[in-house]
DNA sequence: CGATCCTTTCAAAAGCTTCTGAAAGATTAT
DNA sequence: ATAATCTTTCAGAAGCTTTTGAAAGGATCG
């Protein structure tokens, strides 16, 4: 029974994948059917992730959309087969790409936009201020504008990587290891 | 009363980035006090975050600490007070490197290791395996060795970043953009 | 058209995380 | 030593997220 070892490894990495991506604030059930369909080399169907995870029906049904939504994985379909079957992406970096894109919709946008109102605000307030309290509205301002500029900085630096990613960014990050010293 | 709106930008921004934090795994509670005190010129104690924030003495106890432990934050004193007074890091990309640090470790490196041990099961069994399920296995190997690059490529990364960081990331940008094309 | 097969939906339940508040524990002052 | 002040702890409560399972909704077949 050499496959029984073969098989522990492919669901221990499925529990471990659901584990870490649990504590990046995604579901673990999501996470482990990602994982299920990452490792798998067939497209698997609704019922075939219930098996193997032991979830039910509707969870399977709602966590299969969701990985859709992201763009993690896509339905595929069959001849003869009513059934709906899901493939996930296989490429490493495509992957990468499409969560960095996905996180920085949901979660980035929001607090960029929230702090160039907060930016907007001091600036409109500034005149009005006593000496003391503008002297604390510029040090929101400052840390503002810290902000701000990391999330640009960052932003750029994932665009870089994305725009490298599937050429290769192994030399990349040689050449940038040089340049840092 | 121009300082009613800067009062209101401060605790916007500290709500915002408690909800971001939330979606990245992080508790609000412990984010919003992290955001008070990034933004705060003062140290606080744990009243001040009591009274800004309105939880309880326990749960500011427990998140204080914690942010500690992430390295965040730190504790100072002051002549003539016993209390104990808490000061954010305020310089973003030394907070952004500790969060990395602190990440990778608690959250990348389990998964890592599970990686290498799937590998090394594989390998092991190879020999064994009928021929069928030895394509399937190499399936696994080549979806485990993917993930594990992508991981040892990335850290080279944030390496690197956490370096320039300090000094600047933004040239680096810049040349590395001229690299990629 | 009715039967079959598959997917989606959603209210209730379960499970998990975080918070509360009071009591215990520490530390410093008198 | 005792009082005063501040911090930590933790069992129970509250709140939030996810799952379940059965019913409804769609699509395709004969």
């Amino acid at each position: 029974m050499a496959e029984g070892r073969i098989d522990a490894a492919r669901s221990l990495f499925i529990r471990r994948w659901g584990e870490m991506a649990a504590s990046w604030g995604i579901s673990r059930t999501m996470a482990e059917i990602h994982a299920m369909l990452f490792v798998s080399s067939q497209p698997a169907c609704t019922d075939d992730v219930m098996e193997e995870l032991a979830v039910s029906r509707g969870s399977a049904s709602i966590n299969l959309r969701q990985l859709v939504n992201w763009g993690l994985i896509h339905r595929v379909h069959r001849r003869n087969d009513r059934k709906e079957y899901f493939e996930a992406e296989h490429d490493v970096w495509q992957m990468f790409d499409t969560i960095i894109r996905e996180r920085r919709r949901r979660e980035v946008e929001p607090i960029v936009e929230t702090l160039q109102r907060c930016l907007t605000i001091i600036s409109e307030e500034r005149g009005r201020l006593s000496a003391e309290a503008r002297k604390e509205a510029e040090v929101y301002q400052k840390r503002f504008t810290d902000i701000l500029e990391f999330c640009g900085t960052m932003n750029t630096l994932f665009n870089l990587m994305s725009k490298a990613g599937r050429t290769g960014l192994k030399p990349l990050a040689k050449t940038v290891g040089k340049l840092v010293g």
